[in-house]
DNA sequence: GTAATTCCTACTAAATCGATAGGATTAATA
DNA sequence: TATTAATCCTATCGATTTAGTAGGAATTAC
């Protein structure tokens, strides 16, 4: 199952992603319009923040905006950062890779072949989208 | 995260499907050799059973056994049955669908726009894939 | 200086996961 | 018929994760 961090997050990007890329947007005004939780919300934008993902301004007229343009933020990116990796298991996973401690050997395993299938299948979706895609409101 | 219950349940069936198809097989000697618990597969094996994927025989010399010969018996099946839904949230889920509370339209929805694809990729994998081609072990 | 904002830490309630415990039931066979 | 080997069933438990709340410190615009 989506999270509801990671979900928040992608909806949040793309209400950014929506609005004039100069002005902050501020997390109460995502919060009210896409009917979040604003300290949920709040926490979930600092953690795309620290991730290099957006950019903050603190203060009065403050808020967050993005660090690129949203046809350049890929949502590998953005999934392993609010979801974790993409791989159903660690011993299928290029980034956070961890050897199962059964399974003696991996290259026998049914489970192993079987989620690298998965794992590159949902690999292509993120790589071939961008934010850019999901803010297109015609699609 | 593919769950344990969904590990085990995998390893299991391959398990059998590489076993001679007219013997059932204990738990018992399944869990030592894949290294699994044996009374948590047994509610695994279970749950199989109910769900019309594995038959079982009670008593002495008993066990479990396949219902089908192991190349019609589709990933689609087994992961809903261990795993619940394929889809990542109910909004794009085939055979679990319910509607968001947020969310006002869908088709404006741009977590719903990916997720979508992403389970299309998912099925298409798990539509092509049958407990025979886990089972082969020259793969 | 005040209002608006991000930032940070800690806490909590509920759900889920992985597993264990203990036994009831059933069937083969000696 | 007694024994043994198996499935079947229900309940419980500790740990972790999830979703959210609370309270306030720090920063900035005006």
């Amino acid at each position: 199952m989506l999270s509801k961090k990671t979900k928040y997050g992608l909806k949040a990007l793309t209400y950014i992603a929506r609005s004039e890329s100069d002005i902050p947007v501020p997390v109460a005004v995502i919060a009210k319009s896409e009917q979040i939780p604003q300290k949920f919300l709040e926490g979930i934008l600092l953690t795309l923040r620290k991730s290099g993902i957006l950019g903050s301004k603190k203060g009065k007229h403050g808020g967050y905006y993005l660090r690129n343009q949203p046809s350049e933020i890929k949502m590998t990116d953005v999934m392993r950062v609010l979801e974790g990796p993409i791989a159903m298991v660690p011993c299928v996973s290029l980034n956070y890779y961890e050897k199962c401690d059964d399974c003696p050997d991996e290259n026998l395993c049914s489970v192993h072949k079987l989620m690298i299938q998965v794992r590159d299948n949902t690999l292509q979706v993120f790589r071939n989208t961008t934010l850019a895609d999901l803010s297109n409101t015609n699609g």
